[in-house]
DNA sequence: CATGCGCTTTTGTGATCACAAATGAACGCG
DNA sequence: CGCGTTCATTTGTGATCACAAAAGCGCATG
């Protein structure tokens, strides 16, 4: 019985090292919505040959977080109103099921990590660091969801905010206020007291209050 | 000014064109749950190099179409009864909200050609046809979305379908019954009444009626 | 007859190369 | 000065190859 106690892959596999480093970056709003990439590019930054660049940049246009010309240019996408509406739409279907899921197997620990992040939510949001407060609002997201046991659907709502990465950051560019973030504490309350309904709300406030930002 | 009148490629992209073949393959359940893949083996069937094989299998991966072990061996996914829940419960509420969003653009001329390809569906149920029967169950949908004018929903509803397309063909191959789809009937009334509650009640229905064959 | 071992074959990964199309800039013409 | 043309460069695509790991298979052993 030869069991390795590790069978973990000693050499990461390089495509799938670049893509989930670019998928972070582009996740995060790192890199401005329309911004221009090469395979060579990725190949050099990364240190691969284009085999493994094709390979992650396929991937992340399948997922739309990269879009390609009907020539084959690379470029983080565009997105018009309408679909940042659409995409708005899809994160509160699908975010409100998550959370509704994860409500009853929320306990006390979860609560206070969510009240953890989200003290670094506000920190991020006190120094203007869009990056930050993008991924740590992600980071508060998910581990929410991670509750709900439902890998597919959580699989979804990261697509989702995979696709609206690079907007994220120019949206949130124009935010003005330092606010704490208010739904999340909504969202925190409502779990304390075991408020679907109100939890489907505060959920729903919060992963569309960024479309009010378009309106003006 | 050279307009010209068709910038169609006149050589379509021979990873795309796999891509295709597979895609629909599989989402219309041509290929059985747990088949194996090789790229050598894709590449002979399409007269195409590893290249392109691997760039549309890592495409179908990305999308959830196919599933790749941690050797990297490729197959059609097998879904656990958990998953398959998901999937139709994300079907449920992406495709309610599809279709209330086509409600209101959806005029006689639509409603015909529903009843059209409802006629066709009718008919691959008579003839114990799984194939047929998925492929126009898909075609009377997304002719349906296709109203909603809101392309990043129905790709994601799209994604879904092809997720579960060699499941589909396993667990509608126990189906005895050769009844006309019912849950159509009930959306086209809905939609010629204009009648909303009643257009995602019976979509909720048609979307997940399947998972009752998996309760037995 | 079941099981563990070793070998051959199969398979995915990554690098490199030739090629064609698209891009962009320099240039010249009106 | 504006605009179309030409050409060098950049870029994605697809094919081929070497390589290592995994899988399948037969054989010997208990």
């Amino acid at each position: 019985m030869n069991l390795t106690p590790r069978p973990v892959d000693p050499t990461p596999l390089a495509h799938d090292r670049v893509y989930r480093q670019l998928r972070t970056r582009i996740m995060h709003g790192d890199i401005p919505p329309g911004h221009a990439l090469t395979l060579r590019g990725i190949g050099k930054e990364y240190d691969v040959s284009m085999t493994p660049a094709r390979e992650s940049v396929r991937r992340l246009v399948a997922e739309g977080a990269l879009s390609m010309s009907n020539s084959g240019r690379i470029s983080t996408p565009l997105l018009s109103n309408e679909r940042i509406e659409e995409l708005a739409a899809l994160r509160a279907l699908i975010e409100v099921e998550l959370a509704s899921r994860a409500l009853p197997r929320a306990h006390l620990a979860l609560i206070e990590r969510l009240q953890n992040i989200n003290a670094k939510v506000a920190e991020a949001v006190a120094h203007r660091d869009a990056v930050s407060y993008i991924r740590t609002n992600l980071e508060f997201h998910r581990t929410l969801y991670l509750r709900a046991q439902a890998p597919a659907m959580l699989a979804m709502a990261e697509t989702v905010w995979l696709q609206m990465g690079p907007t994220m950051n120019a949206l949130y560019g124009r935010l003005r206020r330092t606010d704490p973030p208010h739904f999340h504490r909504l969202i925190i309350a409502a779990l304390r007291a075991g408020d679907e309904p109100g939890l489907r709300l505060a959920v729903r406030s919060d992963v569309t209050q960024g479309l009010r930002m378009l309106a003006s």
